[in-house]
DNA sequence: CCTACCGATCGGTAGG
DNA sequence: CCTACCGATCGGTAGG
């Protein structure tokens, strides 16, 4: 029993649709940013170890050697893509120090803002939440510093707006992880075809973190930042 | 830049580590669990493709012959792990016909049940949530199966309580969704040497859970089936 | 159940 | 300094 021909037969079958999803460039465009778009798609289909540099570059209709030009290995294409995606995710309960704001409100943004690069980010962001454990360890490390700092912003929002009685819950850091988990693993479930258009997948989901911590209100609109937190 | 040598010595540092795991079996006891137990720890580290039947064999001071004895391949060693933690995690919400207790009870006890079986086997569940990608699509689709028949039953019973008052959430299966992320993605955080001992860490989480869909009540006890739910 | 191997394919690079 | 490849093959490792 092999296990090899399968994906490839079935990456071929799917080079069209890899090689649309750099289609969606200017044609002049940084090729670099040719090759992630079309790494990512392999990678979220078949994992970090199970995409071969072929496959990557057959739905490039190229050769290694291109892809070599841009990147120094597998690894750093890799790298590239799951760290923009962390940072997209991972940095959405950061504010400006001079924002006034009540903690709820802030967090209210931040789970709003959070949610928001979950779902534009769900392939990438597979990368960082499934794939870990093919990477190398100082990526990895680098990868938990970021997560650290998010887990502690939030944990931080959340226990200042219980102390001003405008939150409920109980396990502060389990109830962090608990709201990480539900943009994390959408890589399992989301597809931006389903039943309900990305903006009100943001909507519903955002409602339901806001209900983990208690907080009554309803997300309202796409937050200012929002934007900036989307692929280009 | 050479990427195989860096996991074969790490894993061949955890060998004994690896080894203990299968110590704890009685010492005539089934080979077959031996190898289970040494690959699911491995698989668990490494991944599917991560991880090599050297290092599994290795793990076990033996070669490979004796692995392929017990197992036709690496898919059927996987598969075999995979599919046990699954159904472990995913007939949580099975109750039998003559089950007469109000909707939100039942479900009460099912999450609760979820949640341990998913503490219980957060290693092996990793294999299901995590390292689907590299698997037979007809395991695939026998997963999927499992899952979707989990969700019917989810969703059911939520939308019976809410029916009756007992429960508040707005969209039913993205609710279901987000609670069955937190007892998946645990696979990326969770420790048993963590601060709090497991039982704990089922109350807490089952009461994030309960909160997802509005219900008041609180974890009480280990629910009577959850014992069987536990790996053996 | 081990020693000794196989066909193939891996990531990555050579000269041109 | 950059782009865009080719045919052939490197050292190692995969599952079996």
């Amino acid at each position: 029993m092999r296990k090899a021909p399968t994906p490839v037969r079935t990456a071929r079958r799917n080079v069209a649709g890899a090689a649309a999803a750099a289609m969606h460039l200017p044609n002049g465009a940084d090729k670099r940013e040719r090759i992630l778009a079309v790494a990512e798609d392999l990678f979220f289909k078949y994992g970090f170890l199970g995409t071969t540099l072929d496959m990557i570059c057959a739905a490039l209709r190229t050769t290694k050697p291109f892809a070599y030009y841009y990147f120094k290995n597998k690894q750093e294409i890799f790298e590239t893509i799951t760290w923009r995606a962390s940072v997209a995710c991972m940095t959405a309960m950061k504010f400006p120090a001079d924002d006034r704001r009540a903690a709820h409100v802030k967090l209210a943004e931040g789970l709003h803002r959070f949610m928001a690069a979950c779902v534009a980010n769900f392939r990438s962001g597979a990368l960082a939440y499934r794939d870990t454990v093919s990477l190398r360890p100082q990526f990895q490390a680098k990868l938990r510093r970021l997560a650290r700092n998010f887990y502690a912003d939030l944990c931080t929002l959340m226990e200042e707006g219980r102390a001003n009685g405008k939150l409920t819950f109980e396990d502060t850091k389990l109830t962090a992880r608990a709201i990480v988990s539900v943009g994390a693993f959408m890589y399992a479930w989301y597809t931006p075809e389903g039943r309900l258009p990305p903006d009100a997948m943001v909507r519903e989901l955002t409602s339901i973190l806001f209900k983990m911590v208690g907080l009554r209100a309803k997300p309202m609109r796409d937050p200012v930042s929002a934007g900036k937190l989307r692929k280009a």
